[in-house]
DNA sequence: TGTACATCAGTGAACGCGCGTTCACTGATGTAC
DNA sequence: TGTACATCAGTGAACGCGCGTTCACTGATGTAC
């Protein structure tokens, strides 16, 4: 709220900007944002755009950053309203809050986890940032959890009783060993953030993070077929049930 | 083979028409997909491609069912390669295929499971027989084990012994009640593919599905960070042990 | 408090390019007698 | 086997539209003395 006048109104005109490509984007798709568009929409002429962003790509540089904090923004909250000892809680509401964010923002979901735009590369000092919350919300969780020992010693998976054939491979078991330059990254991810979880959580982690994405692209981008299921949501809770059990979580 | 010889020469520039629109495809995306850009390379005139296809999206329709063809033909390959007893090698081959597919195919595969085209809408009763190639063959592979006593009775995930908290959530085990809606869509499944599998191994198998796409997703999207795994290969390899697990595959 | 100058926002024209689609046409290839 | 006609492939011009980006410019807003 500081600045002169002339800076607010400058703050303003860009803040009017991205809103008015975040609008183009959910009506026509990242691949066909125009700044020519948001310049008529703006009612200004489309050079004058120019002066408040460099080029197309640094406006989709900004609705990414955008994207990804209010996501970002998103799931913290919700993961910080759920109880701070209810760790299964603690996280449905994680996932939840992906799958509502995708469900209500469409074009910005695809923005970030669909196709890649072509002809953009995000720069990747000014995405990284925003774009790791989601996952760095879920690792902390885990590795809470962890700590506080809220998480099943013999997480599902490890030992399932079989009717026959009753080995199951040595890796799908959270103690067993993993592929050695597998488990060196792990560590690595273990040493960035500074986590007790064991190498194998570690692994199961990035499944679920990957699973769960695959989840609401499904609904998002509307794979399941037309009619296939009445409501998502409630075969989104199985999974997460199911999530939950791959890490041990109540 | 047959016809005519204006009926040959006429299906194989169709046959080209569409080669170059592949081409076209992994160079500029979806998105940007263009008639004009198609007969500049055919060496025509940008009319002249109004002979044989009657519209860009039409285009785009014969790349969606020639691409969903392609990965049904590579998924069900290899999972006839694979020992017909042997259940869990058949999943590990139908998972491979898809990943691989996908690697290889990253612009096709974005056009199938990315980000919808803006303005485009596939057409469901030309695009729904090839686009359930995969779910089918999973379902099918599922189906089989389960006939043939090779799925374990308690999958993972349905009886984990817990460190505190013991009491795993209902609808986590394969044989607890799921909610209403969610069991009838589940039973108009198991009828219409005429399935001996119990409603919560369907449940299951969906997870999956759309987990092993999560996966995927994540790896031709470029979405673990750039330089985090050495070797995603082994992470997939790993993340198939779960699946499977969750299966209550060997 | 008033004036001179610098800064900035927005204009309008232009460059050079692309696109999908239609339409009247020329010529070559096929078919029927 | 030869001719008359129909079918089809491909041409070229046009319509009407869009885009990103640059550049010299006008006029308003701020700043320093």
């Amino acid at each position: 709220m500081a600045g002169t006048p002339r800076e607010r109104a400058r703050e303003q005109t860009i803040n009017d900007i991205v809103r008015i490509g975040r609008e183009q984007l959910s009506q026509v798709g990242a691949a066909a944002l125009s700044l020519r568009a948001v310049a008529r929409e703006l009612g200004v002429v489309s050079s004058a755009v120019y002066r408040y962003v460099g080029s197309r790509d640094e406006l989709l540089t900004l609705l990414v950053v955008e994207a990804y904090n209010e996501l970002g923004e998103a799931v913290e909250q919700a993961v910080a309203a759920a109880g701070e000892h209810d760790a299964g809680g603690r996280f449905r509401a994680l996932c939840r809050a992906v799958r509502e964010w995708g469900l209500r923002e469409p074009a910005r979901y695809a923005l970030l986890f669909g196709s890649p735009v072509p002809g953009y590369q995000a720069p990747a000092e000014r995405t990284t940032g925003p774009g790791i919350r989601v996952v760095v919300a879920l690792v902390r969780l885990i590795d809470d959890a962890y700590r506080a020992g809220a998480l099943a010693a013999n997480p599902a998976g490890s030992g399932p009783q079989l009717v026959q054939e009753p080995t199951p491979p040595a890796s799908a078991q959270p103690g067993a060993a993993l592929s050695d330059p597998l488990q060196h990254d792990l560590a690595a991810i273990r040493r960035e953030f500074a986590l007790a979880v064991p190498d194998a959580l570690v692994a199961r982690g990035t499944l679920v993070w990957t699973s769960l994405f695959g989840a609401v692209n499904f609904e998002v981008f509307d794979q399941y077929g037309r009619e296939t299921f009445t409501d998502p949501g409630l075969l989104f809770e199985h999974h997460l049930d199911v999530f939950a059990g791959i890490l041990g979580l109540p």
